[in-house]
DNA sequence: TAATTATTGTTGCATAAGCAACAAATATTT
DNA sequence: AAATATTTGTTGCTTATGCAACAATAATTA
């Protein structure tokens, strides 16, 4: 039941008991739902039971943002924001959200000493994984034109993939905002790549002819 | 002397314990020299004891970005990396930089557990505030116009300069960068934005006049 | 299976912003 | 203080890309 990523090592029981060490409440959400409205204020951590959810800035002039997209084993919480900013997590899909206070994960009791420092170990791992993609996007956004970044994010998605013929894990029009570019530019500009033989495509259905 | 971020609530003694236990070495650099030349795989743990160092990018093009500036304190490592990529990192100034296997940190021994544990808190932390700021950048990077970017860029530097009057922490060639824009045509859109009456600057000095 | 909504695909037009190539002003080194 | 290097400031030209407004699919829901 717990054996996903942050809880990982851990046997069952421990998770358990570590959960309500931390007075832990396991929350359920249905789908566009609000989990959180002020992710930058909060002293809690979040872990995705359950479902997707997604972390989103609404844009003053109406427009929103997908920040990230989170999946079950994913971990939100303040560390997740910046300063002042509007951000949201939104339930993706029907969610349980399992949520303590921060500090009970930072400040080790007494007991089950081994079960929580293996559970620090994996929420490390998380947020340095996390950082990761942070980093990747990054790197696709930091691209000038929008030829640049499809490249540069086909790249990695075939990296993932481990295959040239790789398949865009969202919609187009969710990709043009992780691009954050137009989307007709954007389609555009995939037309011209098909008409340079860089790539041949259909849709989210991509081969990379190079 | 171990009194920052990393090591505080640490004391000297139990840091050198520590760091014996981890058979870390500090290492010593000069500016421009490369310090670590492929972040994603490396297995070592790195922290800035003296000086500053910059995580750079270098575009097939010939042009470099800088990824991420640190400074005394700063930790860096593969976390800080993705899948490919030619990351480096660059000595600023002269460096002391403080470096051991990764696994240690991870797997605590027996002996000096509270110290250790410390470490980790301080690490967990660290890595947080790293997230926030590519969060940040995230944000800025996801403007769509010059203008957006900027204004976007000097809330963020307001807020933490407490102040209208705010000045940019690096050149404005690195400002350009940092925003992966073009220079002259970020100039160009400052100018408009002094015309506009929006701010007021001359080089990196500027009043935010909103 | 019809109706509705969401996603994909396309195009004309206007302009923001890249590029190149300077000059001027600061910094830094000799 | 002279020389060199770096940073800032400016402009003309060109083009990539945003915007708007559609049509054509594909996917959901009634």
């Amino acid at each position: 039941m717990y054996d996903f990523m942050v809880f990982e090592g851990i046997n069952e029981n421990d998770v358990k008991k570590l959960l309500n060490e931390f007075n832990a409440l396991t929350l359920h959400f249905k789908k566009e739902s609000t989990i959180l409205s002020n992710v930058s204020n909060t002293s809690s951590f979040f872990i995705i039971q359950e479902g997707k959810a997604n972390i989103i800035r609404y844009n003053f002039n109406g427009t929103k943002t997908i920040m990230e997209k989170m999946e079950k084993g994913d971990i939100f919480g303040s560390f997740s924001g910046t300063v002042d900013d509007d951000l949201y997590v939104i339930a993706d899909s029907e969610c349980d959200i399992i949520t303590f206070e921060y500090n009970k994960l930072i400040n080790r009791s007494g007991r089950n000493i081994e079960a929580h420092n293996k559970l620090i170990d994996n929420v490390l791992n998380k947020i340095a994984d996390k950082l990761s993609s942070y980093n990747e996007r990054i790197e696709v956004l930091t691209e000038k034109t929008i030829r640049d970044k499809l490249l540069k994010y086909f790249g990695y998605l075939s990296k993932k993939q481990i295959t040239k013929a790789i398949v865009i894990p969202f919609t187009l029009s969710d990709l043009s905002d992780y691009l954050a570019v137009d989307r007709s530019a954007m389609m555009r500009e995939i037309k011209y790549m098909n008409d340079d033989g860089l790539i041949q495509s259909k849709g989210r259905y991509i081969n990379l002819k190079y």
